[in-house]
RNA sequence: GGUCCUGUGGUGCAGUUUGGAGUGCACGCCGGCCUGUCAAGCCGGAGGUCGCGAGUUCAAAUCUCGUCAGGACCGCCA
C-alpha cells in the first residue's frame, strides 16, 4: 500500500514503521492497475519508526535467488520473502485440512513419546543420553509405528497424529533428519478402508490448497514396475515401458537373448538425439547397471536405423515397430537384461527424458498396492522385509512364507504423487502364529524378537484387534502442492545437506561436564 | 564412503574454454541533486585474500593437485 507523506523521513528498507493516515482514492492519473492496491493510497500520513534495520545480507525479493548458504544463515530474512511466506502458509493449510478431515472421520489425535526405546533395524536412530540412567540411551522415534499399534491394543480404534519423525540418515532434496507425517492407524480395517480414510484426507488437503479435488488411481506394484520401471510412477507423462521379450523370443541376436527386453519410445526424438547425445544416454544406461543400450531411429518409411538393425529379422523389426507404436521420427531405446535390471534402467531413463518439473501439471495421485513382502536377500541368505516385519502377508500367499518367501505379496501399499513417494502403510500382523512365521522367514530368532519387540509382542497376547494404518509425508505433499522440488522450501528452519544448521551452528560440542552428567565422553575426532 | 555441479566487492551474474594489471554489468551501500512515485530518476564515491592451501609458469580468477563450504545424485532411508 502506497503512503503519501508530507515531511521528509529517513526511512530505509526493512525498517519497521507505524503509519497512521486515511485511505483514499488515488488522484487522477496516479492509479496503477498493475498493483492490487493501485487504486488507493494512504494520505496525510504520520510515520513513526518502531525499529531501524541494517541493510539485509541479501535482497528480500522473489526476483533474486540468493545463495542457499546465505539464505539458511539468515533464515529469518529469507522467510520474509513472498515465496517462503506463501509456502509456509500452504503448509499450514495442508496441516489444518488434514486435521479437520481426520476429526470429521472420527479419528482421535493422540501424542506419542519422542523419547523412545531403541529398535535396532531400519533407519539409524538419534540417541538421547539419559541423565538419571547414565550410560543408557533413549532414541528419537523414526516413526510412531509401534506406539500406534499399542494404541490399537488399547482400544483406540481410530488414531491419528501429526507426528514428527527423526532419522539419522543422509539428507536429500526430499529428506531431512526430521520430518512430519500424518500418522494413522485403525482397527478392524482392510486396505480399502485405509485407502478411503487417507484418500479423503489427502484430497481434502489438496482441495484446500488448489481448489480442485483430485482423484486417486490404483496400480498394483507389479504393474507399476512393468509399465514404469519404478514403484513410484509419475503418471503425468506416458513413455511407458513396452514389453518386447516375446518379440525377440527366437532372435539370433546375442544381446537380445535375455530374460527380458523392454523399450521406451521417445516421440519425435530421432532428430534431437545425435550421436553425442545417444552416447551420453548409453553411458547413463551403463552407469545404471545396463550392459548396453540399443537405440533405433524410426525413418520416414518406417524402417529402423540402428547399429543393430542388421542383426534383426524383418519379422522382428515389424513386430517391434508395431508393439512400440512407432511413428517416423521417433527414437526407440531398448534394454535387454534380467527383468528387474531392465525395469530399473528404463524406468530411470524414462524419468531423465520425460519428467516434467514439479511445479507443472496435474496432481496424479496413485495407490501402489500389493507390494512384495520381501525385497531380495541379505548376506546370510534371509529375505529382507520390504516394509517392516509387522506387515501382514497377503492372505493367499501365507503358505509361501516357508517355501517361496520372495513370491509372497504383502498387504502393504504406498501413496504416490507425481513420482514422489508420499507415504506407505500396511495391514499389520495381529496373530502371534503368523508373526512367528514371518520372523522365522526373516531369520529373526524368538530370543531376538523378544529382546527387540517384546513389549509389542507381549501386548498382542492380551487381545489385539486386526489393524492397519498409514503415514503421509507432510513435507513432500506440501512441497509438491507449493510447486517446490526441495522440502527445505516448505520447512521454516531446515538443515543443510551436511546436517548442519547454518543459522544456529548446530550441532556443537558441549562442555565435558555436561557430557559427564549423562555418562558420556567424546572420542577424539576421526583422522 | 563415492560421482558430478557451484564458489569472483554486501547481493545476483559475466569473465575461466585459449594464462597477460581485479576488467565488466545489474542491484545494494555512502554523498549530492531531483521528485506524484510505485523495481523511481540523475550525478559522484567507497567497497575484492577471485572459498582456502600448495604446484606449474616470466606471469594464475583462468591450468594441475589437495582441501573447505553449498547443492544434486549413488550408497543409506526396515
Amino acid at each position: 500500500m502506497q503512503c503519501v507523506v508530507d515531511h521528509a523521513h529517513d526511512l530505509r528498507s526493512e525498517y519497521v514503521l507505524r503509519i497512521t493516515g486515511t485511505v483514499r482514492q488515488r488522484p487522477e492519473g496516479t492509479a496503477n492497475a498493475n498493483l492490487p492496491t493501485g487504486e488507493v493510497e494512504v494520505g496525510d500520513c504520520e510515520v513513526e519508526v518502531l525499529s531501524t534495520a541494517e541493510p539485509p545480507a541479501f535482497p528480500i525479493s522473489d526476483r533474486i535467488e540468493a545463495d542457499e548458504t546465505v539464505r539458511m544463515k539468515y533464515r529469518y530474512l529469507d522467510l520474509r520473502r513472498d515465496r517462503m511466506q506463501r509456502n509456509l502458509r500452504i503448509r499450514a493449510r495442508v496441516n489444518a485440512a488434514l486435521r479437520r478431515s481426520m476429526e470429521q472421520q472420527g479419528f482421535v489425535e493422540i501424542e506419542t513419546p519422542l523419547l523412545w526405546t531403541p529398535t535396532p533395524e531400519g533407519a539409524r536412530e538419534f540417541l538421547v543420553p539419559s541423565r538419571l540412567q547414565p550410560g543408557s540411551q533413549y532414541v528419537l522415534p523414526q516413526s510412531p509405528q509401534i506406539a500406534k499399534q499399542l494404541l490399537m491394543v488399547a482400544g483406540f480404534d481410530r488414531y491419528y497424529q501429526i507426528a514428527r519423525c527423526l532419522r539419522d540418515e543422509d539428507l536429500r532434496a526430499d529428506r531431512q533428519f526430521e520430518f512430519s507425517q500424518l500418522d494413522v492407524e485403525a482397527s478392524f480395517v482392510e486396505p480399502e478402508d485405509i485407502y478411503g480414510f487417507i484418500g479423503e484426507a489427502v484430497a481434502d488437503a489438496t482441495e484446500a490448497v488448489t481448489g480442485t479435488r483430485p482423484d486417486i488411481e490404483r496400480l498394483p506394484y507389479s504393474e507399476a514396475m512393468e509399465r514404469f520401471g519404478v514403484d513410484k510412477p509419475d503418471l503425468r507423462f506416458a513413455m511407458e515401458l513396452t514389453e518386447l521379450t516375446e518379440v525377440f523370443s527366437a532372435t539370433g541376436f546375442k544381446a537380445f537373448q535375455a530374460q527380458c527386453i523392454k523399450g521406451i519410445r521417445v516421440a519425435g526424438g530421432s532428430q534431437e538425439f545425435g550421436r553425442n547425445k545417444l552416447d551420453a544416454l548409453t553411458d547413463r544406461a551403463k552407469s545404471l547397471g545396463a550392459k548396453g543400450l540399443v537405440w533405433m531411429r524410426v525413418k520416414a518409411g518406417g524402417e529402423l536405423e540402428s547399429p543393430v538393425a542388421k542383426f534383426l529379422s524383418a519379422g522382428e523389426q515389424q513386430a517391434l515397430h508395431k508393439e512400440m507404436g512407432a511413428h517416423p521420427g521417433d527414437l526407440l531405446l531398448l534394454v535387454a537384461d534380467e527383468r528387474r535390471r531392465v525395469q530399473e534402467v528404463l524406468g530411470q531413463l524414462r524419468l531423465d527424458l520425460g519428467k516434467p518439473p514439479v511445479s507443472e501439471g496435474p496432481y496424479r495421485f496413485v495407490w501402489v498396492t500389493d507390494f512384495p513382502m520381501f525385497d531380495g536377500r541379505d548376506d546370510a541368505g534371509h529375505p529382507v522385509a520390504a516394509h517392516h516385519p509387522f506387515t501382514m502377508p497377503h492372505p493367499d500367499d501365507v503358505d509361501l512364507l516357508d517355501s517361496d518367501p520372495l513370491a509372497v505379496r504383502s498387504q502393504a501399499y504406498d501413496l504416490v504423487l507425481n513420482g514422489w513417494e508420499l507415504g506407505s502403510g500396511s495391514i499389520r500382523i495381529h496373530r502371534s502364529d503368523i508373526q512367528a512365521r514371518v520372523f522365522r522367514a526373516l531369520g529373526v530368532s524368538d530370543e531376538e524378537a523378544a529382546a527387540r519387540f517384546g513389549f509389542l509382542l507381549g501386548a498382542f497376547r492380551y487381545g489385539a484387534p486386526p489393524h492397519g494404518g498409514f503415514a503421509v509425508g507432510l513435507d513432500r505433499l506440501t512441497a509438491i502442492l507449493a510447486g517446490e522440488d526441495n522440502i527445505r522450501e516448505v520447512i521454516a528452519f531446515p538443515k543443510a545437506s551436511s546436517g548442519v544448521d547454518p543459522m544456529t551452528g548446530a550441532p556443537k560440542p558441549v562442555d565435558a561436564r555436561v557430557l559427564a552428567d549423562v555418562g558420556l565422553r567424546t572420542l577424539p575426532p576421526p583422522t
